[in-house]
DNA sequence: CAAGTGATGCATCGATACGATATATAACAA
DNA sequence: TTGTTATATATCGTATCGATGCATCACTTG
């Protein structure tokens, strides 16, 4: 997998940013869907971009607010960057919890089975609306576009079999619970 | 995040197993699609599972192989399972280089761009055909047809996806190699 | 106008997990 | 007999995660 140090210097490719703008872009924008790093890896992260000369730090201009350390990518960082991008990509990974515990069912309350379905389902519906809007408003390079594409298909996906086989699943826990 | 501990036990609530056969399930099992351990957190997990009795380690019958630690869940284990199988599942979380890579398509060569999709393509294809063949004839329960169900669907949304949407992204690159 | 809430912003720390590596045996093919 | 693959355990350094702490500023709400 790539690491954060790259994630860092594909961000700063597309313009100057703080440790915390850095941190936004995988919470919100179009990597956020296949990508992610928190602070505790970001900070260290930055500082060893630093030592080795991919990154630079911009004075801030004396104005008002104090701290906000803003980055820029050297053109060493931006090799450094091309050549992480041209390496063959690992393969994707699906981690879910949810997925996990539903190989479990019958082990659980139909009830319950049936609520946090219902609840994901939810989740997923609401972040495709709002992809869907963004979609036609924001501005994206192709790449972006695709990539969002990517996710609104997944979660479609997602959604749409999760409302379509969670009677089953429900239904087999509740024979299993009679029996027992 | 589920902890390596509970993957563990979830396992082990199937049959006993050694830390290896552990292993296997997170390499091909039904469990493969949505999480993932390897040895260097399943043995660790397994001497905290041990210290803390929620497993115990069976008597090699001292027939003709020597190693092979079987490891049976106990009450105490299965209880704590329950435990994390009730509790709220955090959210799903997708990881992949290739869609970070596609989200600057424009700095690279519309050649590569185009073998990387279609290597990813064959991927999912090939995954797909294995399942297809397995859900047939494999012996499984509800919980884990339904997760392999959707293990089975979202390859086939990427797969589609990608197949549709590759064009687009190669002839935006070629575009911009043009220019530059 | 005070007080609370939430966003912006930096940073660290311990626990956990990852990935590579080492070692050894058994089975099986070349 | 040599090499390869599968079985099997285990460790070690590094990277990552998640929680937490600490400020400042803006905004709203009683």
């Amino acid at each position: 997998m790539i690491d954060v140090k790259t994630l860092c210097l594909g961000v700063l490719s597309r313009g100057d940013a703080s440790g915390y703008e850095i941190r936004k872009e995988f919470e919100e924008g179009p990597l956020s869907h296949f990508s992610d790093a928190g602070f505790g890896s970001i900070y260290p992260a930055l500082k060893r971009l630093l030592d080795d000369g991919q990154i630079v730090m911009l004075p801030h201009n004396g104005d008002g607010r104090p701290d906000k350390k803003l980055y820029r990518i050297t053109p060493s960082g931006r090799h450094a960057l091309y050549q992480s991008l041209i390496k063959t990509p690992s393969a994707d990974k699906l981690r879910s919890d949810l997925m996990f515990i539903l190989s479990f069912g019958h082990l659980l309350p139909p009830r319950h089975l049936d609520r946090i379905i219902g609840d994901r389902i939810s989740d997923y519906r609401q972040m495709i609306a709002t992809l869907e809007v963004e979609g036609s408003t924001a501005h994206r390079t192709p790449g972006e576009r695709f990539v969002e594409g990517m996710g609104l298909a997944i979660y479609r996906a997602v959604a749409g079999y999760l409302e379509e086989h969670r009677h089953e699943l429900v239904a087999a826990a509740l024979m299993e619970s009679q029996v027992a």
